[in-house]
DNA sequence: ACTGTCATGAAAAGATTTTTTCAGTGTGCG
DNA sequence: CGCACACTGAAAAAATCTTTTCATGACAGT
């Protein structure tokens, strides 16, 4: 098919010796800004080059195409291919699993989610959040669900390493109301709040921000009920090949906050790993000699 | 103008907690693949999202458009920006994040983390290690160290719903030795031992061995002096622009592992479900009852 | 100068898209 | 349990787009 395998632009380049005066015109239009100027209506493009709207029907015609409709589709399709991003391209660890393999499918899933998510991600808010957990006079508080809270965990393991005030706050709901109680205008809760949203989650929500505490939520694309009550919220894409939902793409959301934060204050954090290298070291050894 | 600043994808972001179930889904739609997906007509996008033409158009005034032809003149004025610009052209889906921003750079690590571990993982070993988790009749122990424990946590939280007889050692080596005790030949001790390897996870592998479980490891590209003992041994690739290791890919494998897993018996995972659901409700009645 | 052919756009006709209306459905709340 | 309210899509109405028809004018050949 000659209309198939051909770029518009080449279609209209081989057509345009036995194009009119008014059709040259009209290709001239299109080809200028290529091929952007091709995507409004027939009507538009017409008023663009200066001719009739049924000047822009023979034309395509004449180029083979079966109607303006047809025409633009496939200008959408190149536009299409123009655009979409590198990553889609499949072609990458396929050597050594076979395609239907879970690895397989899974790393396509994931590798997606990790797309849309960063696409749908403003990094001013990443910058935000970033800044607000760099503040050391901010008390953090993680805390999770019963599948997130290994999530919450991971965070804290290393925001603790790098800074001061952080607390986890454990699974079991009925310790919350005392950290709550010790909230100060300015603290930061970390909440992850995914799928089958948890119902506690969003009175701790509402009690610590009545505390004057500030909120950041990571949550999928359907978002938890909390995110109303969220300064800063991670919509992160979950969907994995799976009855479970993905935790990959947040993890490493935490992890380049993680990154962030230690990159911001990077003096003072070498000096506090620094010290606790020396208490590990200790408590080693007092385990040798106990 | 709020609209005429802000990519038409801003918009749908900032609206994104008002929207309504089928705007939600109309606005996933539009957001897979953007900004191309957007390009047909109002008749298209409704079939491609599953909804109908007048939730299209809600939706699009909703967000501050006239119309849906205003909304796609945006969309439009954007492919167009985005075209033009070579720089965009190149890498799409990080656009609206600079290219060296940290997202960017860890987005770009990750994948390449992801295309090393998998081009060194040989799928029979997952497989393999897939069948032994499978097998009810083994009683699985979950272990990591400092920070992957949150990884040991993660995993057994969903192995624990999926079957019985399993158990997470604390990061507390003091409980370990009673665990051994009750090891039966032919348990699995999944271990999580990454950089910094820590010296008593070898001391519990030995142990556990010497009960006749078998080992299974999860580590980095230089291998924990405990691989030796290991029947299985993932060698993931966790290396970050940043001072910390990256979690994510070990993450992405227990995922994968737990996957296949519950696929490989979920007949009897179901039923475990949904048993489980009902505690769950149970619980949520007690408390509120309570 | 006459005639036939072709190009062109105005306008009508036809097709499709966009918007509005409205009734059914479900959900939350008292 | 029943009411009120919001959400949703089918269908009608309106608007717009696409195609066809047709009249006009330009031009080449006779």
């Amino acid at each position: 098919m000659t209309v198939a395998s051909k770029t518009v632009s080449d279609v209209i380049h081989s057509h345009f010796g036995v194009l009119t005066r008014a059709e040259k015109q009209l290709a001239e239009s299109l080809l200028d800004n290529y091929p952007v100027s091709g995507l409004g209506s027939i009507t538009t493009i017409a008023e663009n080059a200066g001719v009739s709207t049924p000047t822009v029907v023979r034309m395509v015609q004449k180029l083979g195409y079966k109607g303006y409709p047809d025409f633009q589709a496939h200008l959408h399709q190149e536009v299409e291919a123009t655009i979409s991003n590198p990553i889609a391209k499949h072609d990458r660890w396929a050597s050594n699993a076979p395609g239907t393999h879970i690895l397989n499918r899974f790393a396509d899933a994931i590798i997606d989610n990790l797309r849309q998510t960063l696409t749908g991600l403003d990094t001013a808010t990443f910058d935000s959040v970033a800044t607000l957990l760099s503040d050391r006079k901010r008390n953090l508080y993680f805390v999770g669900g019963r599948i997130t809270g290994a999530l919450a965990e991971y965070f804290f393991t290393h925001m603790q390493v790098i800074r001061p005030n952080t607390a986890l706050l454990s699974a079991n709901s009925s310790s919350w109301p005392q950290y709550v109680l010790n909230m100060n205008p300015g603290d930061l809760l970390i909440i992850f709040d995914i799928r089958r949203y948890e119902q506690e989650l969003v009175s701790l929500a509402t009690a610590a921000k009545n505390s004057g505490a500030e909120i950041i939520i990571f949550t999928d694309q359907w978002a938890s009920p909390a995110t109303k009550l969220a300064r800063h919220t991670f919509r992160v894409q979950i969907e994995a090949p799976s009855a479970w939902d993905s935790s990959v793409v947040t993890l490493f959301i935490v992890e380049a906050l993680i990154e962030a934060v230690q990159n911001s204050t990077w003096d003072e954090t070498k000096e506090r790993m620094k010290t606790l290298e020396g208490l590990f070291e200790q408590t080693r050894l007092f385990r040798k000699l106990g």
